[in-house]
DNA sequence: TAGCTTTGTGTCAATTTTACACTATCCAAA
DNA sequence: TTTGGATAGTGTAAAATTGACACAAAGCTA
């Protein structure tokens, strides 16, 4: 096992990566955005994995997983929030992980911690081109995902839980919906990311009594059913909220 | 008190380190066992800091932090739980700190990355010794501390907002108590955690409809006023109710 | 125009939360 | 032995919140 090699001004750390679980949600369910490893891994493991790499020397955490979702999807500004270290000392030493590994890093051997992020991307924002550049990305439901490269799937797990629990506490759901979006699109996100049924009515009657939404006088087009209003968050309302202090959404 | 003496095979990883805040609860308030890096530092910053080291490249990150609880207290089984890492490339390369750092580490310069965690221990349980191996450490009231060498203060403060989240949600409170404690005691323990006062009736009914409390036969003695009924923490029964589930205390 | 699909809405009962004050019990000091 | 000081322990009523539940309205399509 070998160390840092002194920095010069910005090298790669060998011994620390940082991993994205970004989110996504179609409007139907949570999606996370996946990389295909492709054939080589797929002989051994699960062919998929997050998106992560080695931090450099001279960038922060935050400034690391920013970094590798920009480097995936060329956006910036987006919501993110650490999910923890994990750290065995075999994360990523599964006989099925070795080979990639040897692909794509330098010192394929080392002991490599990595930082976990969740982030909330509003999916549009984002469509998978089949390769940029030789990463093959994916937005895949989170309810179909049961395995994944290292220990990546344990990974999900904890960020999906942190979300859960954000979610009780916060309403950054809203940064995973276009601009303009439904109360039942709305619900359909808190459904999909509590896993569990929320009464309509009283789903509505609570989000609503938020006062952090202003209903647009527009409504849903094209679609074989009554249409629905539109809404846009109010961040000036939440940020009033947040300031007089509250706890709790009580899902 | 010395442990753990190398194990063959094992490094120390330069680069990832772990820090404990250990919580304490003298009855009255919440307390933090610090370090006391004693007069070299105190002329540049502050003397006091979480105790942590780098890690082994040979142990995960909870063994680690673990290990460090044990070399520092003798403590094992303790209540442990990740609140993140801190990763700012500059964050012990104050001037301040590289004094010390030079006098305790082999690579005084290299980037290091911090997991952080908090641990509950029974404050009964460990009575710092005058100088356990030039590690002078003490039990300071959290309210009372301004700042801490490196980004501890940072993490610190990020410890406390971990606690007090989960608090919310898990009663782990318990495992800063004594075996045997009264509901004032533990109603205390509560303000001082969630740094609000809460009312006393309503705590004791809602503390008292979780069930978990077995009410033992017997009184506090020698106090100078009403001595209040003792009760003890009831494992099974919160293991129980874990199972059915529950989310919120609702502090 | 009939039928399909999804939106949007109100009420009542049960539960939970909040606010609030006085008596009981022990110790210590007079 | 009495008294004063300190904390323990207890109940209620009003207000707010939650949970369960069903049907008419609006647009599209065939």
């Amino acid at each position: 096992m070998q160390h840092n090699p002194k920095k010069i001004n910005s090298e790669l750390n060998p011994n620390v990566s940082v991993d994205c679980v970004i989110f996504g949600f179609d409007l139907e369910q949570l999606t996370v955005l996946l990389i295909d490893r492709g054939e080589i891994s797929s002989a051994f493991g699960p062919r998929m994995a997050l998106p992560g790499n080695l931090i450099y020397d001279n960038e922060n955490l935050d400034m690391a997983a920013n970094r590798v979702l920009d480097e995936l999807t060329g956006l910036k500004n987006i919501y993110l929030e650490q999910v923890g270290a994990f750290g065995d000392p075999d994360r990523i030493h599964k006989e099925s992980d070795r080979e990639w590994l040897k692909s794509i890093r330098a010192e394929p051997e080392a002991r490599v911690i990595t930082v976990a992020y969740f982030t909330l991307v509003p999916m549009s924002d984002y469509k998978p081109q089949a390769s940029s550049f030789a990463k093959n990305a994916d937005w895949i439901p989170v309810s179909e995902i049961k395995e994944l490269a290292f220990d990546h799937f344990e990974i999900l797990q904890a960020a999906k839980e942190k979300l859960k629990q954000k979610i009780k506490i916060q309403p950054i759901g809203f940064n995973l919906l276009p601009e303009k979006f439904t109360l039942s699109q709305l619900h359909r996100l808190y459904e999909s990311i509590l896993d569990k049924p929320l009464d309509k009515r009283n789903f509505r009657r609570k989000i609503q009594k938020l006062d952090i939404l202003t209903s647009l006088r527009e409504k849903q087009r094209g679609v074989p059913h009554k249409p629905s209003l539109l809404y846009e968050f109010n961040e000036e309302k939440y940020q009033e909220l947040t300031q007089t202090g509250f706890d709790n959404f009580g899902f």
